[in-house]
DNA sequence: GCATATGCCTA
DNA sequence: GTAGGCATATGCT
């Protein structure tokens, strides 16, 4: 019987056409109509029809439309989808076309004026499962999510996404099975529907009140007793809106079905009529399919173009973990086993617990090891007592730890996996101890899969294992009350230390078969792994500032803050805090009636420079005060508060760290403090970096690479006018003018350089014109000149996005890959934002990528130079800043500039010359 | 104490 | 339009 149950698809044409045409490339017919939206459409058609014969496929179909613009719903509420923008101008002709695509399908196509295509669905949903019959609905919209019955005789399914909806999809997605959605959909309204819901109600609330309560009306009802003040005020006041909004999401069935449910069986397609259509379309690939393919598609052909297999960070894979099982060790016959069974086997996973202090200060707390999968221990070395009664308990300590520990670490034949090593081997080299060789589950998880997902040891684990580590703050606790790490008891601080060990070796026997596999050894061997000493080097050796200088600065900007302070309150009538933009906002636009404020959001006023610089073109003198505050006071706070703040007590300098794995396409970035902002660009800030000196008896010296971005771009899309006026040594705007324009005036000059960096982040005309001040037709007209005088940088723009879509991610000149998850999404900003990103990464990344090389080399080069007092402290994109005893700047500036001009050799061989540009001087500031 | 919004510094 | 980090204010846990 089950076999015989008739099953209807029910295809909900309206909001497949939208999605389709926000998603697929633009796609013309040979009358030059834009027809993507059409094309997509109808091969989702044809994979439906083709799963007739399949398991769960249709027996009966119907497509079901929009018709008209107005509905009951427009009766009850006016504003009823009233903030809709009007359909693309592009998408328009195409929706006609739909109804011929169905037709030539000889599918049964049903549209009712005044009833909205949600309501249609409802109604033969309700029919055919009043017949016994099983439903699917062909759509991914949330509000036919109601439709959805537990017993799945109804289900969704999303073609976009290929997967199927049901109650437990809801379930995870809007935390209430479907017969509740309706009540959450209601709370949290809909900006696209212009269902107004109610105000600070977003998903997240509403499926928690709805979970909490029951319903829309309980949760109404229960409202005066609800803590939050705003959300108790939002409900009563907005009770109405809510109550309104549930009847706008409510899905009816008022109609006697237009066709009876016999009439929508799928039989055999007429292959005239559908030959006819793709042939008037020019679908050639459509066609080819239906030859020798009998009367319809059938048969459950895959389609030509199959997508490769793209290789990824796979299933996860279930473990189960012990930690009881985890042993504390704190005799030296122990550890020595672990050790020597480590030797025999030549490979050990190994993390350390600092302490809980910082930077040089940071102490060693212990070191957990692991040698197999759940074979994990922790071996204390400098735990205090839990309270001030007792000592501390029975442990090896530091010395002798470190004493046992230290021949395994430094063992050439003993492998040491960690994860971010980097770290480690700071806090080991502060006990002598150089450790070697090593690898890196963090740098490896950044090489096969960078831009998918972080890579931090939690989320590694929880992405690959589906396990949650134990937290740390279920050690240390949290806030005011949190202990140092080295304070915690043996037991939980085993369990915490011990499953990071584990977790390690279990990643590491999981990622480094696909190192090779996926290409990423190049990068993570080449690149980023010999990185990680000498990166910890420079994070140990720091930077001298100066301390008074800065403190002078604070000074002063204290003192001409406070005037400009007494301007602005004298100016707006009265104090109120300048820092907050919400109180600016009401004093500029409220109080002194100014006008024209854009709000954001959250209803407030913007009060961002652009805005305020265009109150000052206007004359308002505040707005000039508010600006010269805000800069003072950034510079303030920021830099020269906080730089004093960072420096440390024992060496006097400061330490900056770097990320090795933070941002996407491979860059370093900097905390605590970030040395890669320091101000340059205006002439206050400038001052900043004078507070950057050298060692006495040093200079600073400073080597940075010109247009490195530009170069590469001109090789990577291979510009030969671009490539042969770097080579000249022409300046490159200049050159860009004379091609775009036909002169090189001042003006067109400064065009021209908005737009060679406008194509290095990912153009788009509207961005330009938003740059450059003028129309988007003109910025378009300047875009497609620019495409026509360097065709390469067209080409590599389109050649690169196919490959991101076909393979997911981008590649460097050195391999790295950066990956696009959302180069797909149907959500039209999110995959314009990763279209951009994945043309800028592959130039942003392999400047990465040779700078890293540079300083790689760097360190052997000055020695065999015989220039080791020359240490590299500072690394800014494209800029590395050196400490040089004095009389040795001439050639160690020699050595730098020649490592880092050829730091692309042997691996990548460049037909651009890189020049890098050096000075040198007392500070920072003068040397740049 | 934590998260979000806004604003601003760098390459 | 790319890539980052971090300050304050604000509202809530």
């Amino acid at each position: 019987m089950p076999d015989a149950q008739p099953h209807l698809y029910l295809v909900d044409g309206s909001s497949y056409i939208f999605r389709a045409y926000h998603r697929l490339p633009p796609l013309t017919n040979r009358h030059g109509m834009n027809t993507g939206a059409v094309y997509g459409y109808t091969a989702m058609l044809w994979k439906l029809a083709e799963s007739l014969s399949k398991a769960d496929g249709p027996t009966h179909m119907a497509v079901i439309l929009d018709k008209g613009s107005s509905s009951f719903r427009n009766e009850m509420y006016d504003q009823y989808k009233a903030h809709r923008p009007p359909a693309p101008e592009d998408l328009v002709p195409q929706l006609p076309l739909i109804r011929v695509a169905t037709r030539a399908f000889s599918i049964p196509c049903i549209e009712e004026a005044g009833l909205e295509a949600d309501d249609i669905i409802a109604c033969y949903t309700g029919a055919a499962r009043a017949a016994g019959w099983k439903v699917t609905i062909v759509s991914s919209d949330k509000d036919l999510m109601q439709l959805i019955e537990d017993d799945g005789s109804v289900d969704m399914l999303d073609t976009m996404n290929d997967r199927r909806i049901d109650r437990g999809y809801v379930v995870e997605k809007f935390g209430v099975p479907p017969q509740q959605l309706g009540d959450v959909l209601a709370l949290m309204g809909d900006s696209v529907d212009n269902v107004p819901g109610v105000p600070g109600i977003g998903p997240k609330t509403a499926s928690q009140l709805i979970q909490e309560h029951g319903s829309l009306e309980a949760v109404l009802a229960a409202a005066e007793g609800i803590k939050k003040p705003k959300l108790r005020q939002n409900l009563i006041e907005h009770a109405d809106n809510a109550r309104l909004s549930r009847e706008l999401v409510r899905l009816v069935c008022e109609m006697t079905l237009p066709e009876p449910l016999e009439a929508l069986e799928l039989k055999n397609i007429p292959e005239a009529p559908l030959r006819e259509f793709l042939e008037e379309q020019g679908w050639k690939s459509l066609l080819n399919r239906m030859v020798g393919q009998g009367s319809r598609p059938s048969g459950g052909e895959r389609p030509a173009a199959t997508a490769p297999r793209v290789a990824g960070p796979g299933e996860p894979e279930t473990i189960s973990v012990d930690r009881a099982a985890y042993l504390t060790i704190t005799d030296a016959a122990t550890l020595g086993e672990w050790l020597a069974e480590a030797a025999t086997q030549g490979v050990i996973a190994i993390d350390l617990q600092g302490d809980g202090g910082h930077g040089l200060a940071e102490g060693l707390a212990g070191v957990s090891l692991a040698l197999a999968p759940g074979k994990a221990a922790y071996v204390p070395l400098g735990h205090g007592a839990t309270d001030l009664l007792s000592e501390g308990p029975t442990q090896l300590g530091l010395a002798e730890g470190l004493r046992l520990l230290r021949p395994c670490l430094e063992d050439d034949s003993v492998l040491k996996i960690g994860h971010n090593v980097k770290d480690q081997l700071k806090l080991l080299a502060d006990h002598g101890i150089v450790v070697a060789p090593v690898e890196d589950v963090m740098l490896a998880s950044f090489a096969l899969d960078g831009g998918r997902f972080g890579h931090g040891l939690d989320e590694l684990v929880k992405k690959h294992f589906e396990h949650e580590c134990l937290a740390l703050k279920a050690v240390c606790g949290t806030g005011q009350k949190a202990i140092r790490f080295g304070d915690a008891p043996l037991g939980p601080a085993t369990e915490y230390a011990a499953e990071n060990a584990d977790m390690v070796w279990r990643l590491w026997q999981r990622l480094q078969h696909r190192l090779a596999a996926e290409h990423a050894t190049r990068v993570y061997r080449l690149v980023d792994l010999p990185l990680v000493p000498v990166v910890g080097q420079m994070e140990r050796d720091g930077v001298k500032v100066d301390r008074s200088y800065l403190a002078e600065l604070s000074g002063t900007f204290a003192a001409e803050t406070a005037s400009l302070e007494e301007r602005i309150f004298a100016a707006a009538g009265g104090p109120f805090t300048i820092g907050s933009p919400q109180q600016l906002g009401q004093v500029l636009f409220d109080r002194l009636g100014l006008k024209g404020g854009r709000k954001g959001k959250s209803g407030n006023y913007s009060t961002d420079q652009a805005e305020l610089e265009r109150l000052e073109a206007d004359g308002v003198e505040v707005a000039r005060l508010v600006l010269d505050w805000r800069l003072l006071t950034k510079l303030k706070q920021t830099y020269t508060d906080a730089l004093q703040a960072q420096i440390d007590p024992k060496s006097g300098r400061v330490h900056t760290r770097y990320a090795l794995a933070a941002a996407q396409t491979g860059r370093l970035s900097s905390t605590d403090p970030n040395l890669q902002n320091i101000p340059i660009r205006t002439e206050l800030g400038a001052k900043i970096r004078n507070a950057f000196i050298a060692e006495e008896g040093f200079s600073l010296l400073s080597a940075d690479y010109g247009q490195i971005e530009l170069r590469l771009a001109a090789h990577i899309a291979d510009v030969p006018q671009l490539k042969e006026a770097f080579a000249r040594g022409d300046d490159i705007h200049t050159i860009t003018a004379q091609e775009l324009f036909g002169d090189a005036g001042k003006d067109s000059r400064g065009k021209a350089k908005t737009i060679n960096f406008a194509i290095l982040y990912g153009i788009s005309s509207w961005g330009l014109a938003g740059r450059l001040g003028i129309p988007t037709e003109d910025a378009k007209a300047m875009i497609d000149r620019y495409f026509e005088r360097f065709p390469g940088i067209k080409n590599y723009i389109s050649t690169t996005l196919e490959a991101v879509r076909e393979s997911g991610y981008s590649e460097t000149l050195f391999g790295r890959k950066t990956h696009f998850p959302n180069i797909k999404s149907s959500i039209q900003s999110l995959r314009q934002g990763a279209e951009r990103a994945a043309i800028n990464a592959p130039i942003q990344g392999t400047s990465a990528d040779i700078i890293k090389r540079a300083m790689v080399k760097m360190p052997a080069a000055l020695a065999a130079a015989g220039l080791e007092r020359t240490r590299m402290l500072l690394q800014v994109h494209d800029e590395l800043v050196f400490e040089v005893p004095h009389g040795d700047e001439e050639r160690a500036a020699a050595v730098i500039r020649d490592v880092m001009a050829t730091a692309a050799e042997p691996v990548v061989a460049l037909d651009v010359p890189l020049s890098v540009e050096v000075g040198w001087g007392e500070n920072w500031g003068v040397a740049h």
